[in-house]
DNA sequence: AACCCGCCCAACCGCGATTTT
DNA sequence: GAAAATCGCGGTTGGGCGGGT
């Protein structure tokens, strides 16, 4: 009774992955697209828990992630959302493309929950701290910047949650986004998808399972739009899957670009 | 140079919901 | 319908790294 358990809880491997786990990851999910996460490892001969797959393949080895630190627009959206979704990550990213939700709770955790205290603003629940909970110092601070404080209640809570394209516009998109500059990241790709003509022929990339639900990329019928949004925004370069004459390559090589 | 400390983020853990047998 | 497993999500941890002393 019952289905068959994902992984021998023996002689499975924990840890950081290696390039060659990488590897062998990307290759399975290209050939046989995004299923059974239980089997994956057996299928792709790797000493890992389905779980564990899966997690690296969301957060890490997606080819429509974007790289690097949230921008001001990004970080605003999320702030927008918190406040009207709480601690739903997946929710959340789902709002920002190329985003994953460990991405965004990290970055929560790290960076906007504190950015929020210090402005006096309840990470939890958006309105300003209480003062009697505040330290007289701290009152200060909250004092100096009841003005700042108050506008940024304001846009936060009551703020209507802006569209996917208003996340993506940000003029000030550092330049020192990490994008493609990850060795490792083009190591695999370099050796996976692009060089590798079959996977565009596989049989994962045909019927309804379209190379872009391989990828884990939107189909274009669906979302072309958001594609163009983002080559307009951010240009090229800052496309997480390496360049969009790249991802125009993937477009035309499965009769796809025209919807471009 | 060595140590400490804080930050960052990939990965793990635990749990509820869902699915399969 | 019950049991058992998967899936997906949110919380937490721990190791690497850089800056300060």
């Amino acid at each position: 009774m019952g289905r068959q358990p994902c992984c021998d809880k023996l002689g499975v491997k924990k840890g950081p992955w290696t390039v060659e786990e990488d590897k062998k990851l990307v290759n399975f999910i290209l050939t046989h697209g995004q299923c059974c996460w239980r089997a994956v490892p057996k299928l792709a001969g790797l000493r890992r828990c389905g779980k564990s797959c899966r997690l690296r393949w969301t957060n890490y080895l997606r080819p429509d992630l974007k790289r690097g630190l949230l921008t001001e627009a990004e970080e605003q959206l999320v702030i927008d959302l918190h406040a009207r979704l709480g601690n739903r990550w997946s929710k959340i990213a789902a709002r920002l493309p190329g985003r994953t939700d460990n991405e965004i709770k990290n970055h929560w955790n790290t960076h906007i929950k504190k950015k929020l205290i210090k402005m006096g603003i309840d990470p939890l629940t958006h309105e300003p701290l209480l003062k009697e909970a505040t330290t007289p110092q701290h009152d200060l601070e909250v004092n100096h910047e009841d003005e700042s404080q108050k506008a940024v209640c304001s846009s936060h809570v009551s703020s209507s949650v802006p569209t996917e394209n208003s996340s993506t516009t940000d003029e000030s998109r550092s330049s020192s986004d990490p994008g493609d500059d990850d060795p490792l990241m083009s190591y695999i790709w370099s050796e996976t998808i692009f060089l590798d003509d079959s996977f565009w022929n596989s049989p994962a990339t045909s019927g309804s399972g379209s190379c872009y639900s391989n990828l884990g990329l939107p189909s274009p019928e669906d979302n072309s739009e958001w594609l163009l949004d983002y080559r307009k925004d951010f240009g090229d370069e800052d496309f997480g899957v390496g360049s969009f004459s790249d991802m125009d390559m993937i477009m035309n090589s499965v009769d796809i670009g025209s919807t471009l």
